[in-house]
DNA sequence: TATGAATGAGGCTTCATTCAT
DNA sequence: AATGAATGAAGCCTCATTCAT
């Protein structure tokens, strides 16, 4: 009688992929995903990302269309995780300096921690943002940095401490810029000049270095 | 015998580029350089790089070996131009701190005029360095960049206007990661958050940010 | 026990057709044999068909066993449907002349209003007739076709203003080339010569000379 | 000394065709019109073109772009072939209604040698014409069949035998549809009311029946 | 030194069909 | 009777590279 279950769901690896169509797509999300920031938009197969997946190559045509379409995906999958990721901040709870501080080191770690992504971003402006500028999504999703940004400098700018012409824009621009060429051009840097600054107390190093820079740049 | 002759009066533009090794490469980098840069390694096609040249396909494997070999060509020469132009900067004859802000608008425009040449470095990092890294060549020319720099903030130390813990190394990395990231990321800063700063009048502003935000790191 | 509701509760447009298998059927048959029509065999798509269907793709597979075999079934249908029509030509009242006259009208007619018809029999020449020669039905459809034909002749014959020596075979075999060639072969004929032919007062000129031709060829 | 030669070119059977672009093509295009008038355009497979050739299926993609470019080859090279058939025919010396005669004879016996360029014709048909209103020479080549006509058509009015509202294009249509029918339809007419008419004896009897109701269709 | 012709390996994609529920 | 998910085989095409002259 309990034969009956088993024999109507067969628990074998295989088995817990198919019919879960969610499951699925996130499987070739996460393996696309790797593939295409190690090896770019066109250097990247759809064999090999096949092959690490748990399904086929066949399914990756049936979920997304095409090596684009599944490219779109990814770079949308991306920008989505990275964003969820800096709701967690809560800002409002500190002093403007230290919550600038906080957002500068947050940042800096972020990009860090997530190689994976700062390509993704790299290879798109490779392709001049073609895709990105195809997802609605993506836009909405970057609204919000730079609000809770303008908040933090508009509470240091009434408290006195922060400069009136600091412009939510320029800054966010200045944070970022500063995090993501130290993993984006990690490689380049390190062959040229060597990799003191990509080790362990080169990068405690810039981490500090970034953070008291962006504060003097506002602070009166 | 009219043969001959018919091969020796055709002094027409194609001509002049047989016969002229020299001439012959440097028409292919050009057109490489474009190329690589707007494609990448994987999204070039040798196929469009001899149809654009003055010369054909077979040239390019005969002077440089296959595909990977032109673009290491290519990566070479871009390097080598850019530091040409460093040379003529001429820090020594100003006081420090207009020296700095000289040496940051310089790298800022010089930049801003030569996207071919981010794009190349960017794509040489989605390709971890690899190519960069066999190059002797390349590590020789940046060894100066950081000496000159060195010299200036020496000179500031010693007029005591600059902090004594500036890092030429650090300054070399800050000033390069914002002039890069100007180029780099325009395509994909711009979607998301509009191309107010990819403008003139947007682009003059960041310059002197950055200008100003480099000087404030290292002023005591 | 509500769910039960929501399925009993949905007399929408498409749950009309489930649960009867004939109107099922029939809704496949349609929009294949447009699909088919407009395509040819091999470039009609099973999943274009299953689209434009009521119904879904494993529909097909269920009631017409493959791609043939709904191929198959859509041209029965057609030579049936086509059949149909002339059975009310009733051409026993007429003189023979007219009779005649009157049976080329309505094929030159007939072929110009059911140009799905004709592709369908032109794809099936392009497969050699291999899967009309599987269908028995057809043939027994088409000897009428003769057998009407065949009785005018005669009542022409015996009224002596018909030749002793027409065939019927060859008479319809007239007929239908010069109608049918109007519809299958407009498009090339077009391209070629113009479209004077296949505009409304071609048209007409060439139904008035089929028939004038068809009746001079077997007057006395 | 004439060892050179032997060791300059194999005389093997491959390397006839290598460095013979025009063999090399003319091969391609023989194969492939095979292959599309057998199976038609979404029918024929690259594959099987390339099997059937002395070359490899990459030089098909060299010489012809892709499959309808090789396609659209083929419709060309299959009219060209036709109408220069058709030079020969010189009526000019003939009394007019021998003249017509003979042109609705030869279209007939030409159409009836050649199935595979009707069957590329009723290909074409099936695809609208839509490859063939790309060629600007099939247009050009068949003016001339109409002036001909025409020509025949005059001297038979001037000489008051033939109709004065003879229309040539219509008498062009007239001889094709009936001689084209005659091989396009073969199969289903033959499956249908059986080969009498598809049999030697069969054509016989049509080749002269439709001669024979071209010329009462236009004689006075 | 130079060129058009040639190529094999492998790339992306589509197809008719079947499975699990 | 019905459906979305799944699939293997095969389709078309492109790539960097080499050959023959």
């Amino acid at each position: 009688m309990t034969e009956k279950q088993g024999s109507r769901r067969r628990p074998d690896a295989r088995a817990r992929w198919k019919q879960n169509p969610e499951a699925v797509k996130a499987n070739i999300l996460l393996v696309a995903s790797e593939v295409f920031a190690t090896n770019g938009l066109s250097g990247a197969r759809v064999d090999e990302i096949a092959a690490r997946t748990e399904t086929s190559k066949r399914m990756i045509y049936y979920y997304f269309g095409d090596k684009e379409g599944l490219y779109r995906a990814v770079l949308e999958a991306a920008y989505q995780e990275v964003r969820e990721g800096e709701r967690e901040l809560n800002l409002e709870g500190l002093e403007p300096e230290p919550a600038l501080r906080r957002l500068v080191e947050f940042t800096f770690d972020h990009h860090h921690r997530h190689p994976a992504f700062i390509r993704l971003v790299m290879i798109e402006n490779i392709h001049h943002g073609r895709y990105l500028s195809q997802s609605d999504l993506i836009r909405e999703l970057n609204r919000g940095a730079i609000e809770n940004l303008e908040a933090v400098l508009d509470r240091g700018r009434q408290a006195g401490i922060f400069r009136q012409d600091a412009d939510p824009l320029v800054v966010h621009w200045h944070i970022n810029a500063l995090s993501f060429f130290n993993v984006s051009n990690e490689a380049t840097f390190s062959v040229v000049f060597g990799d003191r600054l990509a080790r362990p107390a080169g990068q405690k190093l810039l981490r500090r270095w970034v953070a008291d820079t962006v504060l003097r740049s506002i602070r009166i």
